[in-house]
DNA sequence: AAGAATCGCAACCGCGAGACA
DNA sequence: ATGTCTCGCGGTTGCGATTCT
């Protein structure tokens, strides 16, 4: 069997392990993960390098930076199209993991849920997390649909060390919204520019870079009527819907598809200039195009499908 | 200042799919 | 065709940090 000389080690990761995890990654790829342990490089299981790997050493992860609105809207559209679909919704956010996203959400479900609680029994909204819940609806409702230098309750001022690298400074100087899907740069062929798109210049900033500064789609006509937020607008609708609580159940995504469009379209696939390998000739075209992806692992693109044309949304 | 409630994140677990012998 | 192994995904849990009374 695969184990047997050591314990295997649970919990938190060590700085060394880390280094070990990313010497191993360096020489044989982000693959092979049983064989980390089998060598006896680390005393962690395949899945627990895997995990860590992914969701905190590979390179190019916003790690400590909160969702952006835009982040925020593109999960909630995504998850309205796909289900709790993470890897996929997470292949439309750069630098954002399945579990960021699963966690974004979760976190999500349980303050919409709260308010909801709130809402329907005033009396109790003199505790103290009912307070925070009222006055996140009422900041959502005051927010401009797309320019929004201070937003959710997601984008509470924080200046905790690990989020030095994309300071709330920063996302506020930042302005416009910057987002480009994964899967565009994978498949050309699903590049659909946007006329109206504005490329800006990248910031050495972990949660600038490698992304572009771009208008956001039109979203829902519902949300394009109303200055709401998406949340708020799902609160106020779900209070009118006697089966609003279906909300925090899991979502089918076939059915869901015939009644909320998803208004993600693709023109926010933009091409990514964070190709730190990458080589152009004369004409600007990447003559080694695959240099490009060498900061990611082989493997994150596996399970990438192509994107189901907006006719069939 | 202390305690309770909540948040946010990292990590684990179980399961299914695919590869391979 | 079948069994085993590895990998990846989604759900869940645990815990430190934060916020509020």
């Amino acid at each position: 069997m695969e184990g047997r000389r050591e314990e295997i080690r649970k919990g938190p990761w060590k700085a060394e392990e880390d280094e070990v995890l990313i010497n191993h990654v360096k020489k044989y790829g982000p693959r092979d993960w049983s064989s980390i342990r089998s060598k006896g490089l680390l005393q962690r299981t395949g899945k627990s390098c895997r995990l860590r790997w992914v969701n905190k050493l590979r390179p190019n992860l916003k790690n400590g930076c909160k969702f952006s609105l835009e982040e925020e809207r593109v999960v909630i559209e995504l998850q309205a199209q796909f289900g709790n679909k993470w890897a996929r919704i997470a292949t439309y956010l750069p630098g954002r993991t399945d579990n960021d996203v699963k966690n974004f959400w979760s976190s999500r479900q349980k303050r919409l849920a709260r308010i909801l609680q709130n809402s329907a029994t005033p009396s109790s909204s003199s505790n103290s997390k009912s307070h925070r819940a009222t006055w996140e609806v009422s900041t959502f409702n005051d927010v401009p649909t797309l320019l929004a230098p201070k937003l959710s309750s997601s984008m509470d001022e924080e200046s905790s060390s690990k989020d030095h690298s994309c300071s709330s400074s920063n996302r506020e100087k930042a302005g416009t919204i910057k987002m480009v899907p994964v899967p565009a740069l994978v498949n050309p062929k699903l590049l659909h520019f946007d006329a109206h798109s504005v490329l800006t210049p990248f910031e050495n900033n972990p949660c600038t870079d490698s992304q572009l500064q771009i208008p956001f789609p039109d979203i829902t006509q519902t949300q394009h009527d109303l200055t709401f937020s998406p949340e708020s607008q799902e609160l106020l609708a779900g209070l009118e819907d006697p089966h609003f609580f279906d909300v925090f159940g899991p979502v089918d995504a076939s059915q869901l598809s015939n009644e909320v469009p998803l208004p993600v379209e693709e023109p926010f696939l933009k091409p990514m200039r964070s190709f730190r390998n990458a080589v152009k000739d004369e004409n600007d075209n990447l003559v080694n195009p695959d240099a490009f992806f060498e900061d990611f692992p082989t493997d994150m693109f596996d399970h990438i499908e192509p994107l189901p044309s907006p006719s069939d949304w």
